[in-house]
RNA sequence: CGGGGUGUAGCGCAGUUUGGUUUAGCGCGCAGCGUUUGGGACGCUGAGGUCGGUGGUUCAAAUCCACUCACCCCGACCA
């Protein structure tokens, strides 16, 4: 390709809307150009990047067993209420109507879809097991897209879902992909951290992500440097140790004049925060939830809410926690009636806590479970915390943000139940397929990418994912021979296979080498009156501070080298 | 949805506080001509603007007021 025909330009400053590198470089080397925002144009070196990941991720997928197939990004929205989904995803799912007032959704994914259609050819269980994929773009509405391609309302993603007969046969197509994916993201020259997940409003178990280490992620990532241990912070769990204050004493009511907060109140009686019990509100679908969980401990809400499965969970206003007849300050879930409680099973590990009186100005010592209160539900709805120990290994966790790059989980019969799927075995009685889901984002992965392969001039694409493999760049100067030794130089790599990009514009060096170190091509190749002097070209990778002199008749093969 | 910020040429910005020599300006980019060519060259000439939109105040609005739209950031939320 002759620059001086591509269509895109670079810009030397940086974009006003773009915050992150990823997204400032993408839009300064002019790879994508924004519509509105989180919808983008990819201009044809950003398509190409795009492309080349797909082809990477089409081939391991393809190798995995997968079958490639596409369905439609418009769905009937009945489908979505089938499942109860358009209410779990809320205002997040478009949605529009046809002509004849028929409501219908633009696909954020395709359980619905492809459950449905698998349920219509899948009979036996000698149709098993199957992986189905797409490669599309699919649509959510979010709530603020952010970072460019990290978030966007238009995206490329990759969704493959597996069926299957059993648990066991899940766990065999489960494996498949998860090695797929660490293919993939080799390949792509992506190191990347599996963690554990949660698995959010699609539901399901044995959920994983796989996480770009990077400044501008999106998600925390506590994990344990010791062993292997590595969690996203919504799921992830430490060890919370015990409170031994002894044997269970009375319980005492003591005076805690103007005291609030569980810091004031621990600081006014003496106590560790860890020594006392904190008490928080909550709605849940409009129903008021209290929760109990140790002082120094703080509520994970996705944790919580995977016990209430509500579809709107929000902490309770000060009048609404007054108006259910709390005493806001001294809350405790001692002799509490008519609320349904929810402990972290923190407040059952010890003895002797300070928990609310349930009074003005008066808390109780030695609050003991389940002598004293007793809770609906005992479960982790802890945020584990870097610093915390490891419940594996009891190192010291620590933590970092990460990009989710892919999310892998497990389905089970949760939507083959709901769309009827199902397949007769050998006895010859039916059940339902056993299914897997497992997403893969290629914008997110190319942003991703170049958060992770940058310097201060611009980006460096790993070889497999670049636009283009080779920059070539002459330095013209009138009289000299540089523009037929290029012109002849790009036939002949092209010739042979090469992806090249030709600078043949009347710049001036420094334009020229800037634009290669922003544009991030692997290989550049110098051709001027200099190194024609020595019957040579200059070879430098993008990766590399180092150049090289080469040949001229040895600069193709070496370049078909490199790049195989 | 709550909080904050920004909308002036393709891009980056100044001008707005205190309305009037502003015919709305600068840098980059763009077009033409000439010189230049190993790390964002230079000269000359030129094109390019509903000052986000609507309404209002005024003799006069990029500038003041009201409403509104868009974009960005933080938070909430999120696959």
């Amino acid at each position: 390709m002759r620059i001086s025909k591509l269509f895109g330009k670079t810009l030397r400053e940086v974009p006003a809307e773009a915050d992150i590198v990823s997204h400032q470089l993408l839009v300064r080397a002019g790879m994508i150009n924004q519509l509105v925002a989180g919808i983008y144009s990819y201009l044809p070196l950003g398509w190409r990047v795009l492309k080349k990941i797909e082809n990477i991720i089409r081939d391991e997928m393809n190798k995995a067993g997968g079958q490639e197939l596409t369905m439609p990004v418009l769905q009937p929205f009945e489908m979505w209420q089938l499942s109860g989904r358009d209410r779990a995803l809320g205002k997040v799912l478009f949605s529009l109507y046809d002509r004849r007032e028929r409501r219908l959704a633009l696909g954020p994914t395709h359980e619905e879809v492809v459950t449905q259609l698998a349920g219509r050819y899948v009979q036996s269980y000698r149709d098993l097991p199957l992986m189905l994929y797409q490669i599309q773009t699919k649509f959510r509405d979010e709530p603020r897209p952010r970072g460019g391609l990290i978030r966007a309302r238009e995206f490329s993603m990759k969704d493959l879902y597996s069926f299957d007969v059993d648990e066991t046969g899940l766990d065999i197509s489960y494996q498949k992909m998860l090695q797929a994916y660490r293919n993939i993201f080799e390949r792509c020259g992506l190191p990347v951290m599996l963690v554990e997940a949660d698995s959010g409003a699609i539901g399901g178990k044995d959920s994983r992500e796989f996480m770009v280490i990077a400044e501008s992620g999106e998600d925390e990532i506590i994990y344990c440097p010791g062993c292997h241990y590595a969690a996203n912070a919504e799921k992830a769990v430490s060890v919370k140790g015990r409170i031994d204050n002894g044997r269970p004493l009375p319980v005492a009511e003591v005076a805690t004049p103007g005291m609030g907060t569980i810091e004031e109140v621990a600081g006014f009686l003496r106590v560790l925060q860890s020594h006392t019990l904190k008490a928080v509100f909550y709605i849940a679908d409009g129903e008021m939830v209290f929760v109990v969980i140790r002082g120094d401990l703080a509520v994970n809400e996705i944790k919580l809410n995977n016990i209430l499965k509500a579809t709107d969970l929000r902490m309770a206003t000060e009048a609404e926690v007054i108006a259910a007849g709390i005493v806001a300050g001294a809350a405790s879930p001692v002799g509490l009636k008519g609320i349904k409680v929810i402990a972290d099973d923190s407040v059952t590990s010890g003895t002797n806590f300070v928990a609310g009186g349930n009074k003005p100005d008066t808390h109780l010592r030695n609050v003991n479970y389940p002598r004293d209160f007793k809770a609906d539900t005992v479960v982790d709805i802890a945020s584990a915390r870097a610093g915390d120990r490891c419940l594996k290994c009891g190192g010291e966790l620590a933590s970092t943000l990460g990009i989710e790059v892919g999310h892998i989980f497990k389905l089970e019969t949760t939507y083959s139940s709901k769309f009827n799927a199902s397949y007769i075995d050998e006895k010859g009685e039916s059940h339902p397929i056993v299914m897997g889901c497992y997403g893969m984002g290629l914008s997110r992965l190319m942003a991703a990418a170049v958060e992770q392969n940058h310097d201060a001039k611009g980006i460096i694409w790993p070889l497999s994912i670049a636009p283009y493999h080779v920059y070539l760049c002459p330095l013209y100067r009138e009289g000299s021979k540089v523009a037929e030794v290029a012109e002849k130089l790009y036939t002949d790599l092209e010739a042979e296979g090469l992806e090249v990009l030709f600078d043949d514009r009347e710049e001036s060096p420094g334009v020229k080498f800037n634009d290669a170190d922003l544009l991030g091509i692997p290989l550049r190749v110098t051709v001027s009156p200099r190194t024609l002097q020595k019957d040579s070209v200059e070879l430098k990778l993008r990766s590399k501070k180092e150049s090289e002199l080469v040949p001229l008749e040895k600069i193709v093969g070496k370049l078909r080298e490199l790049i195989s």
